[in-house]
DNA sequence: CATTCTATTGTTAGGCT
DNA sequence: TAGCCTAACAATAGAAT
């Protein structure tokens, strides 16, 4: 939309990307919003770029983990349906493999974005206090994941 | 958009709601690729229902981590502005946390070595081995892996 | 460089199959 | 229930300021 079609591809002009970025983000956070809204469901985003200082984290950081959390929480995978051909034995070990991987990237991100946080509180400054309503009531919070993740950590022997 | 203006607020009805979510989680990680190949910029959304059984991770699991990692290396923040005894206690669990975090990469990589192996067998394209950043590492992983893999995989109930 | 404007393209709500 | 359709609304590319 907007007067031209654009293709799917680096936009070349540095200025017009620019311009182009901040819009778009503004868009899709918008729509990230309305989902979360009218669908009545947990999301977050993270978008890393050279134009902003910070990364733009949404909702907040502390919402967001609140994502991850609901993450872990997920349902189990349902049983893989085994091949019936001479590839089961590979088959089946790819898929528990598969659920390793999946588990251990999810534990990743998990860990990725408690250690992003961990670092905004250590260099938060009076605009990072935005994010956090009540100040007193985050670090509590931050302070009980930290003890939670450190059991984790410890327990963590998989 | 649509035949009608939407309230910004949970829609009632469910089935509509589920239609909905379908629709715009379709929408908006559309353009979360459009944003990220106009603007080359870093971004991952990760999206939690209960209309999906697996949460929706956007990019895949492993590049959403890049986002992650890149946000690591990101410009180091301000000095930070709390007690003295909190910054402490926060950093000492932030190196905490960054060593896990390197275990954590490690098993992934090893796992997605094994996933891989076990995956060119069945015929798996060139397009996976972009998993894997760092060969020289890569390899020594390989070779580990070759003799242990098949105990490994015995023993991998977590 | 940032905002505002607006012609155009893009998204989607409700209807229908 | 899941897809398709398309009227209607929304996002936005480029221009103007």
């Amino acid at each position: 939309m907007g007067r031209r079609k654009v293709k799917h591809e680096l936009i070349s002009n540095e200025s017009a990307r620019k311009v182009t970025f901040r819009k778009r983000k503004a868009g899709l956070l918008k729509k990230l919003d309305e989902l979360a809204t009218l669908c009545g469901v947990f999301a977050c985003a993270i978008i890393f770029s050279s134009y902003d200082d910070q990364p733009e984290i949404w909702p907040s950081p502390a919402e967001a983990l609140s994502v991850l959390e609901e993450l872990e929480r997920s349902p189990a995978r349902k049983p893989g349906k085994y091949m019936v051909d001479q590839e089961v034995f590979l088959s089946t070990n790819i898929s528990k493999l598969n659920q390793q991987l999946q588990k251990q990237r999810q534990k990743n991100l998990r860990l990725e974005l408690e250690l992003m946080m961990a670092g905004c509180v250590e260099g938060m400054d009076l605009h990072d206090l935005t994010y956090i309503k009540n100040p007193t009531e985050s670090i509590q919070f931050l302070e009980e994941m930290i003890e939670s993740v450190t059991s984790e950590i410890e327990h963590a022997e998989n």
